[in-house]
DNA sequence: CCTTGACCTCAAGCTGGCTTGAATTGGCAG
DNA sequence: CTGCCAATTCAAGCCAGCTTGAGGTCAAGG
């Protein structure tokens, strides 16, 4: 297995090298030994650093990622649970497109005050989260 | 006007006092004056505060939010840059129903290595985020 | 053999978004 | 008028997720 300097691997995934060896300490990922003081990384922890910044990107917390994939990029839950994650995440889309769709409308709609605007509303009581106004 | 005290706004927002307290020191919100010591909202912020939260729900920071909203809930931007948030919502959105597929995929294919499962390795190239594996 | 420079460790610092705690104020019920 | 209790201010603390800095090591090139 070719093996990968710290260096290498910071610059092909975009992870500061910092950011890699605090990945190490949380066991996100595993360096395969090393090369004097150096970590080699085998080539594998390229796909698991596009996981774990892909699931950042999604909101979740390095913990949360560590839960869903182990540190060998292989899912960690039982199916029940990746199901309920997929979930979550769609509803996170679903507030994503709200939010989407009010700035749409409010970058089109000319009328003088979004708040009263109806269909401005009825776009934000859509979400879970509106108060009780 | 109907003015709301701050523990009312926070109950019925399920934003915490501190917090409100927070946003009106960062501008984000304002209060419409004091009984005494205390703090009066006017029913407005509670749209005001839908909007906040809704914006934080969708990663965005206090002071992107503040950006795309005023603090009297009216939008900020020119439209150009409104349209510019959006797509940029409808990329998140595109990354997190990457992440979602790839969940759902994980839990139901019975591959024994995902990482080498070609499908799965799609799902992730896809993505803007991966590294040059 | 010696220098170079990328790596190492460990502790401390930083940003964002609040929360917590201590000490104080003041509207309102009795 | 008294006392309660929620609200006030201000500073400090907390968590995540790193980054930065000081001081040290070592593999490879000249």
């Amino acid at each position: 297995m070719k093996l990968l300097d710290i260096g290498e691997v910071a610059e092909r995934s975009g992870v500061a090298p910092s950011a890699l060896r605090y990945y190490e300490d949380l066991g996100l990922i595993t360096s395969a030994g090393r090369k004097g003081l150096r970590r080699q990384f085998g080539v594998e922890v390229l796909l698991q650093l596009s996981l774990i910044t892909l699931g950042k990107a999604a909101g979740f917390s390095l913990q949360e990622v560590a839960g869903m994939f182990g540190k060998d990029g292989q899912p960690d839950l039982p199916r029940d649970q990746l199901h309920a994650r997929a979930d979550a995440l769609e509803a996170q889309i679903r507030e994503l497109t709200l939010l989407k769709d009010a700035l749409r409308h409010v970058a089109d709609c000319p009328a003088p005050s979004h708040l009263e605007c109806p269909k401005f509303q009825k776009l934000l009581r859509a979400g879970s989260i509106t108060a009780e106004v």
